[in-house]
DNA sequence: GCCTGGATATCGTGC
DNA sequence: GCACGATGTCCAGGC
């Protein structure tokens, strides 16, 4: 890895194109081929390139031209750099392994594993089933037999959600005598959204990531080979 | 600006969370109170905070912990340094502008300063019409009096651009006697796209960036003043 | 290869 | 502060 601290003028070129004048910047060019250009403000590089590029350099007037191109969708980024800061290149010894604890699917496995989240009685009949544009996260059947169709949301549910249930209520068939229960499931509403929900008949079901993630750790330790048991012979159903 | 290649174990608390074990990487502290911390590979950093954090550090057995905490919405980085390879901090003097060329935006500004690129005739009505959840690129009228509806995309229209359209359309009125032309501007359709938009009566209009640009620069070259006065009167109408 | 959806998305803008 | 759309979004997973 190349970090390097210059003046420079960037150019990039691709998807659109940009220019940024003289100005001094950290430069970081990583093995995998990626750039990152950061000012001193800001999260985000104001230029910067995806791995899989290739760098050229060059002396041209006196001044060092490095050029990043990535091959598809073509793209280039140049750096005209009129004088060295800083510039070190390290070998990052780093073998550990990242681990994100929790997300939407630990909702999902959560009320996999622990329906009665949800309410007393749930059965869970399906997940992650195909309709026409996308996937119902859970389907299940409640304690009197109507079909139970849940979207789960780790963010405060928005409007997009509940059309994004409703769009997939087009292909779910209930059997006859059965009522469709839609649930959302989120750690909260946005603002609006409450009239739009009761308008439609929807239920919302409040439910945190934090609450997802003690319900799997307790199922974990309580019964982890059931669990998993549980989660194999579901996945062979498919 | 503080740079650092550090060995260092990663923990992060907030909207979820994750653990990384301990290995060498790349930590950046800048002023606005973002951190980064990057690995040997990959464009994205492992571990970050956007801007607005407070810093703490401490020695704590031998090791440099640093966090970072965001306050709103509550999140907290913890970095526990083992050891430290390099440590800079550099006083970045970059005062420059950064000028990105084109964009959707850009599309929308040529469309409306020369309605001809999508077809002969067409008058501009009105646009960013604000309908239920969002806002209709440009409202036109064609040659016949038709009312055009124009959703404007920078990538190969989706799925979703069509359904975006679709759902203006519900908010659309259209004089007696006139139809309801919805318009698909982008440079190109997704693959399985054009049977959707034909069976829903949708045209598609192809328009780059690149000629978008070119337009806007001859019409800027030509008669500048006429177009800024033709913006504004625009705005004022609003 | 294209397309879809998720992200600790981030960021700006309007209300 | 909240919601929503744009991003040179990036990125993994399917097909």
């Amino acid at each position: 890895m190349v970090i390097m601290v210059v003046s420079c003028r960037i150019a990039y070129s691709g998807r659109t194109s940009s220019d940024l004048g003289e100005g001094e910047r950290l430069v970081i060019l990583k093995e995998d081929g990626c750039v990152l250009v950061h000012r001193r403000s800001n999260y985000q590089p104001v230029n910067w390139q995806p791995s899989g590029c290739v760098f050229q350099t060059r002396i041209e007037n006196q001044s060092l031209i490095i050029k990043a191109v990535r091959p598809s969708p073509l793209e280039t980024l140049t750096m005209i750099v009129s004088r060295v800061e800083f510039l070190g290149t390290f070998q990052l010894n780093d073998e550990a392994e990242f681990l994100l604890h929790a997300s939407e699917e630990d909702m999902q496995k959560a009320i996999l594993a622990e329906p009665g989240l949800i309410e007393p009685g749930l059965q869970v009949v399906d997940f992650e089933k195909k309709v026409a544009p996308g996937f119902v996260d859970v389907c299940a059947v409640d304690s009197r037999g109507n079909t139970v169709v849940i979207e789960i949301k780790k963010d405060p549910a928005g409007v997009a959600s509940v059309k994004q249930l409703a769009e997939y209520l087009k292909y779910i068939q209930v059997p006859a005598g059965r009522k469709l229960r839609p649930i959302i499931v989120a750690p909260s509403l946005a603002k609006g959204v409450l009239p739009m929900l009761t308008k439609m008949g929807f239920e919302f079901k409040p439910l945190t990531l934090q609450k997802s993630l003690e319900t799997l750790q307790r199922l974990s330790r309580s019964d982890q080979s059931a669990l998993k048991g549980w989660f194999e012979s579901t996945k062979t159903k498919e």
